[in-house]
Formats: C-alpha cells, sequence, structure tokens
RNA sequence: CGAGUUGGCCGGGCAGUCGCUGUUUACCCCUUGUUAGUCAAUGGUAGUGUAAAUGGAGGAAAGUCCGGGCUCCAGAGGGUAGGGCGCCAGGUAACGCCUGGGGGGCGCAAGCCUACGGAAAGUGCAGCAGAGAGCAGACCGCCUAAGCGAGUAUGGCAACAUACUACGCCGGUAAGGGUGAAAGGGUGCGGUAAGAGCGCACCGCAUGGCUGGUAACAGUCCAUGGCACGGUAAACCCCGCCUGGAGCAAGACCAAAUAGGAAUCCUGCAGGUGUGACCCGCACUGGAUUCGGGUAGGUUGCUUGAGGUGCCUGGUGACAGGUAUCCCAGAUGAAUGACUGCCCAGGCCUGCCUUGGCAGGCUGGACAGAACCCGGCUUACAGGCCGGCUCGCGAA
RNA sequence: UGGGGUGUCGCCAAGCGGUAAGGCAUCAGGUUUUGAUCCUGACAUGCGGGGGUUCGAAUCCCUCCACCCCAG
C-alpha cells in the first residue's frame, strides 16, 4: 500500500500523452472533468494533467486544480493499478469550493475503478466463454 | 470627539497526519583498488533507492510600460537615418524612477495635481459661424470737424457770403453690439466730430541693469519702451542630452548528426554569408538549385546578489560610507500542497441589560503563483496596525 | 516564458485632426399574378474601456481590457 506519488507516476512526455488520446480504454466523465484512460504494461500508474488556460484564468486557479486531482489520485491510486490516465479540466471545476471538489474527484476515481474492474472480468470471461 | 490629509507596516497564527521538491549526512547498489574474510577510495546518473536533519512563492511573484546586469553578434568602432527624454539641482549601475526646490492650477488649511525647453529660425494647421482668423477687419452702430454737394434761413440788385441741418458723397472710428475656442492689454481721467496708448495716472507686459539664490527663479528696487510679441510643437521642426541589435527558447559543453554522394547553372580580385535600418569597417568563405539519405536528446547557464538585517556616521531628503552578522525557492507535463482541530480579526442571529458590555450559535480570511537576475512604474487587493499634520466643535 | 499583431453597425471593412465611406444582412415601400432580380428609402447603432493634449480626437499621447499569431 503506496501513498506516495514520485515521477515514476506521472505520464511525462508529449508521447505519453498521445498514446492514451489515440487509444482510450476508459472513459469517465462529468460536468467539471473527463477522465481517458489506457492499460499499460507497467504494473503502476501513471497520471497526466492537462488544464487549459482557456477554462481556468489564473494560474493559482489551475495549480489549485491539479494539486486536488494529484493528492487525490495519490490517496486512491491502489486499486487501479496499471493504467495511464489523463484528467483534463474543464470550465465550471473552478466554481467548486475545496470540500465538494474532493467529494467530486473522490467519486471519479471510483468509478473509474469500477469500469476497471469490469473490463478485467469480462477479459477474463471471455475465453471460458468461448473455448474455440 | 468629528471631518479631512499624509507617511510607513502587516496581509492570518499554532499543532497533528499523509505527500511533493532542493541541499547535506549516513546506509544500500554499482565502479575501481586490495584481501583468506574484508577493507578503502573516488565517482556516482546506468536507474537511483532508503532514512534523518534542514530549506521551500509575493507585495504585487501580475501587466511587460521603462532602466540595467548577464550572453552572443567584433572589446560595438565612424557616419547617416530612426527612436527616446525635456523647469532647476541632486540621488543612482541606470532610468521615462526617486528626493529636494522653482513656476502654474485647485483647496479655508494640512496638502494635492502638473509631458513645465523653444512659437521675435522656418514651414504648416484653424471646419462652421463671422465684416474680419494672421504684414487684421468695418456688418450694425457712432461721427460728418476738414473737402465737395443739397436744402433752409439771413444779408445782398446779383455773383456770392455767413449760419444751420433727423440730408448725400468722399470719408473717419474701433468705445459699444454681434460671431467665434480664439478678435491684437485693463481701469479711470483728459482729449476728440466721434473715437482710439492719441496723452496722462495706476495696474499689467517687454527689454536692460541691480540685489538674493549653485540654478530654475524671485524682488514693495532702478531705467527704458506706449505695447511692438495671439493659439497649436502629445503638427513638421529647432535646441540640448541619451541611444547598436537580439534575447536564457541568449549562449556554452557532451553525445549523435550536419557526413559521404549525383546532376545543372553562375562567378572569380569580385561576389556571397554574418553582424536583423543603411553606408563604411570588421570577420568568415566560392555560391545557388534539384535528387536521394539522416536526426535524439542531455548537462550547464541556475542562483551570493547594485543581497538582507542590526548599529554608528554624514545629508533637509532620495541616498551614501563604515562595521557586525546571516545565506533566505530553484521546479522543468513544471514542486512549495491536502485534510483535521484550536486560536485570532470580521459578519449575522438570539438572550440578559441603561449608552455599551457579556454569553451562546452559525458563518468565515482579499488580490493572486517564481521560470535568468535585479531597480522602478502601472494595475488588482478582504481586513487590520502604527505615526505626522490640518480644519471644526467641546473641556481645562 | 519570451516575441509580435489586431480591436470601427449583426458580418466584411475604408477613413488616420474638422458632420465616420461602401458592400452584405435587417425592415418598409415600389415593380410583378406571386417569388427572385431590380429600384427607392429607413432603422439601429457604433470607433474595446478610462484619462489627457487640442477650439475640436476613431485619428496624437498615457493607461487598462479582450482576442489572435509565432518560438518547445
Amino acid at each position: 500500500m503506496s501513498l506516495s506519488f514520485s515521477r515514476e507516476s506521472r505520464l511525462r512526455t508529449s508521447a505519453d500523452f498521445k498514446q492514451v488520446f489515440d487509444i482510450t480504454d476508459i472513459k469517465v466523465s462529468s460536468k467539471q472533468l473527463l477522465i481517458l484512460a489506457k492499460v499499460n504494461k507497467l504494473g503502476r500508474a501513471r497520471l497526466g494533467l492537462v488544464v487549459a488556460k482557456k477554462n481556468i484564468r489564473t494560474a493559482v486557479g489551475r495549480n489549485r486544480a491539479k494539486r486536488h486531482i494529484r493528492e487525490t489520485f495519490r490517496l486512491q491510486q491502489d486499486g487501479v493499478g496499471g493504467l495511464d490516465i489523463v484528467v483534463l479540466v474543464r470550465k465550471s471545476f473552478s466554481d467548486l469550493s475545496d470540500r465538494d471538489l474532493n467529494l467530486l474527484l473522490n467519486q471519479q476515481w471510483q468509478r473509474l475503478k469500477r469500469r476497471l474492474h469490469e473490463r478485467e472480468a469480462s477479459a477474463e470471461a471471455r475465453p471460458d466463454k468461448h473455448p474455440t
């Protein structure tokens, strides 16, 4: 059980980002943000953030968004496993208070995990159903 | 106490849990040397890992409006163009900034505002209105003295003379009206046909002197001049001073690569490239086009600096000098955070009670995030703290 | 982060000190049996906001704001 969030658990090059955008395995969306994810072979989750200046005007606001997303990811990353995740922040994100923000984010991470489990389950089930 | 004005400062605090990141130390791992085990050393980027200690956004970090440092282009050198600044003196690395002073404007005052050189070097501009708008002008009005004429009266035989006029012509005038953003000193008296700096007095203005002041400038001083000199230079311009260009994605280093090759054309004491306005100068060098081939990033610059703080000295002050002491962010898909509790300001509600205070509950902290570094300016900003001064009221 | 540019009617735009052109769109009328075309007229507004210079500013100066482009 790790609560750390080091450089290894971040997406660091534009190539990494491009892969997630091109092949999106899981997609979780809400009014305030959009999460895209792709299965990787590293055995650990990696997070990348996209916060447009157009959506959140001030640098302080953008930093706030990134920090909250990182923090909640840090605390929730255990069940995620090998996924490359990109979080896109939408305009209404900055309307939320700190409390509501964390609530929303935790909810979204739970949804992501659920989708992942469903996907794995169906992937395991499929070869049994069609042995030939 | 109220109203105002001005200078400076802070811009939440403490504790706990879990994270991010820089530095240092230790250990792990690797490398090298050595040994029976081991030990030692330097280097750690081949990826770094673990632990501890310690540091980690701002007054504006913002806008990018100025000025520097730094780096490259040649130690940026000569000239032209272009750009900037503009009362005086000082401060400063420098500035378009700051300080002190002067002039002008506003305010009862404290104080505030001020792009504030030159319009007698030249060129230009001013629509509409108006008579006239740049070596001024005459629409209404006022006048008709002189000159010419008309009429009337008187005198005279007559020519004519004299006097008069709600008269005409030739004219005079810039007081008044009117136009305009702006119409070429003001008030009074004299003067005149009516008027006018036409003359005079006072005020204003200009020039020269004298006095004070480093200077801008000032003066209840003296002399001269009847006034000649309208506005606009954030219009061109003139004068004085300043000014090369680009920017850390600058630049440097390492690795790879630009290789090697084919074809065509042009040129040879000139041309090309670079120096990002142009000429000179300087440096480097054959050049251009097409075909095919190839590409990968990392390190550094990177934080010790016109540095902060305390004290002393000089100065009205900006600031300077001396001395002691401190090291205070360096990220790079981009750190400096999240959660919880308590406290401290603030706001709202309820209860007790004489203004006011006490108790409880709820709420709740602005503007905003370093990206090479400094000095300013500008803009944004909840709330709070400390001081100076002015005016009004009251008390002593 | 650095560098550069643009804001004029609903849209595209000219003007760069003296009443802010023009086109498209909109509305009304005419022509037509009706519609398109064509003709005539009009609306509403505007010079991104705030100061300053000037008698007078879209234009000159200062200062904010918004948008766009370039360099990884």
